[in-house]
DNA sequence: TATTGTTATACTCTATAACTATA
DNA sequence: TATAGTTATAGAGTATAACAATA
């Protein structure tokens, strides 16, 4: 096996324990990794319409409807009245929410560093550039292929 | 944002972009990455029961019926009867499932040369060992919270 | 006429529980 | 009695299409 398929297997494996983990740690609790994603744009972005966060997490309008459906059943965020456009509304986050977010925000830091322990301040540089790279290319390949349809 | 959080957030970013190009190469086909995964399990171990394959995936028995279901209808793979139990059902690549792994295994080289393209062999090594030690820790991290529960 | 969000319908992945055939 | 796989049922994420209310 080449070294580029080496890291390549490397990276995929860390792609699938990393969604492992997350899933995990929503056990017992309303949440999923979709619903938080939709929290998280919340979180960034304040509230939001429906329409917005349907392109930001690249997904169709009705599925945005279901996901704010349960995240408003577990009190994490509220439909409110969009000020000028009665068509509209904005999905806001709760004390619930908002307090989730803060904690999760805690614990990605958290984790971000136990798993980049140990490693020098010039090696943790040098590592971020180089997947950096690959960060890049991939996205650029992902452009491609998709233009190429 | 500290450094550790940015490089969590390129793997995460990879992770994301990997699962999107995966996706996106199956459309028009009947593969998806759960099946995939199975024909890959299939590919690499030659014909398998079902019991193993839920062990391999880590996915309950009744979920391998449903993709061996989807598999076996397009002509990937086919059930054939075990040689000493009848119970158990051995799932074998057809030569459609074995001309499709064989190109696929093709093309995770290629684009594994893609993305690690323009490090030299040595920073290579180095990239894949750092990464190794992430996958490691991140598995402790999951082994971990498994057990605390 | 165009846009926002919903209802209707369908497919995939996933799980648990009950059941059949076989060991 | 235990194991291999299936049927039954259910929840979650996803999609398209048709529709209502509003712009």
């Amino acid at each position: 096996m080449s070294d580029s398929t080496l890291i390549f297997n490397r990276l995929l494996e860390i792609a699938a324990l990393l969604q492992q983990d997350l899933t995990r740690s929503f056990e017992g609790t309303a949440l999923t990794a979709s619903r938080t994603h939709l929290l998280w744009e919340v979180h960034h972005r304040g509230p939001t319409t429906q329409q917005v966060l349907a392109g930001a997490l690249d997904v169709s309008p009705r599925n945005i409807t279901g996901l704010v459906d349960a995240l408003e059943a577990a009190g994490y965020v509220e439909r409110r009245p969009h000020p000028h456009d009665r068509r509209a509304a904005m999905v806001t986050l709760t004390d619930l929410g908002a307090e989730t977010m803060a904690r999760m925000t805690h614990e990605h830091q958290q984790i971000a560093d136990l798993l980049v322990d140990g490693l020098s301040s010039r090696e943790t540089t040098e590592l971020g550039d180089r997947l950096g790279v690959i960060t890049d290319r991939l996205r650029a390949v992902i452009i491609a292929s998709g233009s190429a349809r």
